[in-house]
DNA sequence: AGAATAAAAGCACTTTAATACTTTTATTCA
DNA sequence: TGAATAAAAGTATTAAAGTGCTTTTATTCT
């Protein structure tokens, strides 16, 4: 459903709303190292969620990025849509140009109440809802 | 969720199903026009389709590709895990090496509900179930 | 037996996603 | 002001998925 990239992304932009509370700035590598990922990797993300207006970046010595008490109560489809385009909850599970209940493919009924589960999970949980559980212990970013 | 060649696969099975009122066999070049699929693609698939005995295929003139009474009744799972292999309806929605509930990500119960109905959904529909519709003009394997 | 047919099999090419590297720009701080 | 820092931006490489082509093998039908 997402590709690896746009995961990545959630995970890095959960990282830098757990790190809100500290006040500091978060670096491309202390991220990556977080979240287990490349470090270009997720340079290349953060720069295009920044372009997105998701989180925010400030250059030179004690910049880096952060995000801002605002943009944590964005839901995650925000960074869905900026990685991965806004189709990604729209597309047919076997390929269909289109997803229609009036031309539907033989899965469609099935795989609609699923991907309308996961279109609803990232359309409602915000980015602060997602990283309290993980700034307690309850849920992961990497392993 | 599944790679592209994985939905093609099902379609081209399905569509192999639906000709087998005919009792005729169907060849690369029918199932890849009517499922709208590169030639090619469809060829390599049904090759690995055959080795996993998800379908038969007889060589030489009047030969073609075919699907049994008894191979009908699989579910489409078949399919997939010949595809795709057994992981797909494991995976973890943020990309952690393995879902699990006791170290889940941020995303694993919503994740986990919508991937299950999934799951469900291709280890119960057999093959015989999603062809029915097709032949009586419910459902489409195109467009 | 021999010609024709159609899948099997192997190899090569293309495209896209992901990763790596390099240069530039903005900012801070001594 | 200038050195150091860190992201932005652009380019290149690698890896994987998908597509295309060619040869081989098995089968049928004449
Ligand atoms: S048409 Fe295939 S999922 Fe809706
Ligand atoms: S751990 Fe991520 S979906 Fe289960």
């Amino acid at each position: 459903m997402l590709s690896y990239t746009c995961k990545t992304a959630v995970k890095a932009v959960i990282y830098l709303a757990s790190k809100y509370e500290s006040g500091n700035n978060a670096g491309i590598k202390e991220i990556s190292e977080y979240i287990n990922a490349s470090e270009h990797t997720v340079g290349k993300i953060l720069q295009t969620l920044v372009k997105h207006n998701v989180i925010n970046s400030v250059k030179g010595p004690s910049g880096g990025f952060f995000i801002s008490k605002e943009q944590r109560k964005q839901t995650i489809i925000n960074i869905v849509e900026s990685i991965d385009g806004k189709q990604v909850f729209k597309e047919c599970g076997l390929g269909l140009s289109k997803c229609s209940s009036t031309h539907p493919c033989p899965i469609h009924n099935d795989y609609k109440k699923a991907r309308d589960i996961i279109e609803k999970l990232f359309g409602s949980k915000t980015i602060i809802d997602l990283c309290k559980p993980v700034n307690n212990g309850l849920t992961y970013l990497m392993g």
